[in-house]
DNA sequence: TCTATATCACCC
DNA sequence: AAACGGGTGATATAGA
C-alpha cells in the first residue's frame, strides 16, 4: 500500500508536550519522518517555537500520520501552525476496526502494536517519560535527549504500524476520521467558557453547604454520618416507623430515586430524604479541568464508544455532571455562546435511513410524537401539545423506546399504564411504521449473519458471540447520529467559527455578542448540511439557544438546584463574614 | 487494607 | 433467556 499512496510524502509525526489541567498543550519537541526517504526532523522547543510553519508540507501532497492526531495537531495550534489537509490518524483507525471487540492491550499506540504482533518499548519506560514531560522544564541536557528518543521511538513505532494496518485501511473513510481529528483538536483548544469566580465559591463551599443541608433534613432522623447516607441506620429508621421497604435480589434495601419516589407517596416523611439525596448526589466539582483563563478543556475522546461518540471524562468535562452544573457556563464580556441541537435527531435518523414514508413524513411535521399519534390514529389530525398532552405523551415514550427496544413490561412501567395498553402503543408502532421494521430487523440479521454494521461513513461495529441485539438494533441511529455531529463539528471548525464543545447530538458554539445571531445560522446551515450527508438528503431541525454575558447557561432541568444552591452558598458566605450575627 | 463487583446517579 | 441503547464515575459491600 505504501507504494500506491496517492501522496509524494507520508509524514510520521510525533510531539511530547505538557498538559496542564484546562490549559493549553505546551508543544516540548517533535519528531517527525517521512516514510519513503526514511528523512527525519528533530526539534527541541526554541527550534520548534521558531518556525513559522510547520517542517513538513501539509497540502493535498503530503499525508500527516500520527497516533491520536489531535494531539499532536493540538500542538499545531500552539505553534501558529495551519492544520495538514491530509490526516491518517491509526488510532481512530484502530478503534474502528476493533470496535466492539475485546483487544488484549487496550486501544493505546502499545496495544495497537500488540494487537499486530509488533513491539514497542516498554509501558514504564512510556509512563516515565510523559512524567518527565508533565514535570516541566528545564530538563538536563540528559533529559533533553531521552525525550526527543522517546518521541522518536513513537515515530519508529508509527512507522511499523502503518504497513501492517495499511491492507485494512478504507483510505477515504480514514481521511474524513482524520479530517475530525482536526476539529478535535480546535474544540479542545477552544474550550467552553465558565464562570471561575463562582466555581472556586462553589468549591470552596460545597462541604459546609452539604453539611447545612444534612443538618436541616437529617436532624432528629440520625440516618447520615458525616456527609454520607447509610443503609444500616436507614433500615433502622424504617423499621421504627413500620415501613416495609422494597429489597433487591441480593437481598439489600433498594436505593434507586425510583423506589424513593414510590415510596414518598405512600410514605410522606420519606421524601425529605429523597430531596436530600437527590441534592447531594455525586459530585467532583475539584476534577472539572478549567485552565487559568476560565475555559474547560480536556479530552473529548474522539471515537472512543463502540458507537463513535466521544467519551469524555465525566468529571472533568462540563457536560457531564448534573445538568444543574451547567449554569457556570458563562460567555466572556462581548461574548455570546449558543447551544445548537438536532431535534429529534434519533428519531429522523431511523426515519430517512430505513425509507419510512410514514415516519418520514411525521418527522416533518414538526412534532414526530404528536404525528405518530395522529397517524396511529389515536388523536385527530388537528390534535396539538396542548389538546393531546397526555396522549402525545404516550406516543413519544413509545417512540424513544423503541430506539433501545424497549419491552411492553418496561413501556407499561413507564407510562404507569397497563400491560396490554402498553402493548397496544408497541403494536401501533409496528402498524404506522412497517418499513422502519423491516430496515430495523435486516440491520440486525446483517450483524449477526456477516459480523459487522456499519455506518453511512464506513463506523464499524465487530459482533461477538453473546451480543445484546438490542445494542446491535439501536447501532444505526446511535452511530450515525455521531457520524453527522463529527461531520458537524468540520463543517464550522473549518468555516470559521468557534465550537467550544461537543454533545452528542448539540454543539455549544461561541462569537461575538452583536454577531450570534448570524453564527448561529450558519452553524444550523452546516448542521444541517451534515444531517444531508449522512441521510441521503433528508435534512434535519436544529434548535438553537442563545446566551449573551453577563447571563450563564441554563438548563430547565437544573433550573431549581441551581437556584437552591446559589442561595445557600450566598447564606453559607454570610455567616462565615459575620459569625456574630 | 486493598481490590473486585454491584448498585446507583448522571449524561445523550 | 431476557426484555432500555451508548457511556463515566462514585460508593458501598464482599472477599482475599
Amino acid at each position: 500500500m505504501m507504494n500506491t499512496l496517492p501522496y509524494q510524502e507520508v509524514w510520521a509525526v510525533d510531539f511530547e508536550f505538557r498538559a496542564l489541567t484546562g490549559e493549553r498543550p505546551e508543544p516540548i519537541c517533535m519528531v517527525a519522518r517521512e516514510f519513503q526517504s526514511g528523512r527525519t526532523i528533530r526539534l527541541w522547543q526554541p527550534e520548534l517555537l521558531q518556525l513559522q510553519q510547520p517542517p513538513y508540507p501539509v497540502d493535498d501532497r503530503a499525508l500527516f500520520v500520527a497516533y491520536h492526531a489531535s494531539a499532536e495537531l493540538g500542538c499545531h495550534l500552539a505553534l501558529g501552525w495551519p492544520m495538514p489537509n491530509r490526516v491518517l490518524d491509526l488510532c481512530a483507525e484502530f478503534k474502528c476496526l476493533t470496535a466492539g471487540l475485546s483487544v488484549p492491550c487496550g486501544r493505546n499506540l502499545l496495544g495497537a502494536l500488540t494487537y499486530h504482533g509488533l513491539n514497542g518499548i516498554n509501558a514504564d519506560e512510556k509512563e516515565s517519560m510523559r512524567d518527565l514531560a508533565m514535570r516541566g522544564g528545564p530538563w538536563t541536557e540528559y533529559e533533553r535527549a531521552a525525550l526527543l528518543d522517546y518521541c522518536e521511538s513513537d515515530v519508529d513505532a508509527l512507522v511499523k504500524l502503518l504497513p501492517a494496518m495499511a491492507g485494512k485501511l478504507d483510505l477515504p473513510r480514514a481521511l474524513l476520521r482524520g479530517r475530525y481529528m482536526a476539529a478535535v483538536a480546535k474544540m479542545e483548544w477552544t474550550g467552553v467558557p465558565i464562570d471561575l469566580d463562582f466555581l472556586k465559591r462553589l468549591r470552596a463551599g460545597w462541604s459546609s453547604l452539604k453539611e447545612k443541608l444534612i443538618q436541616r433534613i437529617d436532624e432528629g432522623r440520625g440516618i447520615y454520618e458525616g456527609q454520607g447516607f447509610r443503609a444500616d441506620r436507614w433500615a433502622a429508621w424504617l423499621i421504627e416507623r413500620n415501613i416495609p421497604w422494597p429489597r433487591l435480589e441480593s437481598g439489600g434495601l433498594a436505593l434507586d430515586d425510583d423506589t424513593f419516589r414510590d415510596m414518598a407517596k405512600m410514605y410522606p416523611e420519606v421524601a425529605p430524604i429523597r430531596e436530600l439525596r437527590h441534592a447531594l448526589s455525586q459530585m467532583r466539582l475539584e476534577e472539572l479541568a478549567v485552565g487559568n483563563d476560565g475555559r474547560n478543556r480536556c479530552m473529548l475522546s474522539p471515537f472512543a464508544s463502540k458507537t463513535g461518540r466521544n467519551q469524555p471524562s465525566n468529571t472533568r468535562y462540563i457536560f457531564g455532571p448534573a445538568v444543574w452544573l451547567r449554569s457556570l457556563i458563562r460567555p466572556e464580556p462581548g461574548n455570546a455562546v449558543a447551544y445548537v441541537d438536532y431535534e429529534q435527531q434519533e428519531f429522523g435518523i431511523a426515519a430517512a435511513l430505513s425509507g419510512d414514508k410514514n415516519m418520514m413524513a411525521a418527522y416533518q411535521t414538526g412534532d414526530p410524537y404528536l404525528a405518530f399519534a395522529v397517524q396511529a390514529g389515536a388523536a385527530p389530525s388537528n390534535a396539538t401539545k396542548k389538546t393531546h398532552g397526555e396522549i402525545r405523551e404516550r406516543f413519544k415514550t413509545c417512540a424513544l423506546g423503541v430506539q433501545y427496544s424497549m419491552w411492553e413490561v418496561s413501556l407499561a412501567q413507564r407510562l404507569n399504564i397497563s400491560r396490554a395498553d402498553a402493548r397496544n402503543l408497541l403494536r401501533l408502532h409496528h402498524q404506522t411504521y412497517p418499513t422502519f421494521w423491516r430496515w430495523s430487523d435486516s440491520a440486525v440479521d446483517h450483524a449477526i449473519l456477516t459480523g459487522k454494521l456499519h455506518t453511512a461513513f464506513g463506523w464499524t461495529v465487530h459482533v461477538c458471540a453473546g451480543v445484546n441485539p438490542r445494542s446491535l438494533r439501536n447501532f444505526p441511529m446511535q452511530a450515525n447520529g455521531a457520524e453527522m455531529l463529527r461531520l458537524a463539528c468540520c463543517l464550522v471548525t473549518e468555516r470559521g467559527y468557534s465550537v467550544c464543545a461537543p454533545v452528542h447530538d448539540a454543539l455549544l458554539i461561541e462569537g461575538p455578542a452583536d454577531q450570534i445571531e448570524t453564527v448561529v445560522a450558519s452553524v444550523q446551515q452546516a448542521m444541517q448540511e451534515a444531517s444531508e450527508l449522512v441521510l441521503n438528503g433528508f435534512p434535519l431541525r436544529t434548535e438553537a439557544k442563545i446566551v449573551r454575558c453577563p447571563d450563564r447557561y441554563m438548563d430547565g432541568r437544573g433550573e431549581k438546584m441551581w437556584s437552591v444552591v446559589s442561595e445557600l452558598l450566598a447564606a453559607a458566605e454570610q455567616r462565615a463574614a459575620w459569625p456574630a450575627s
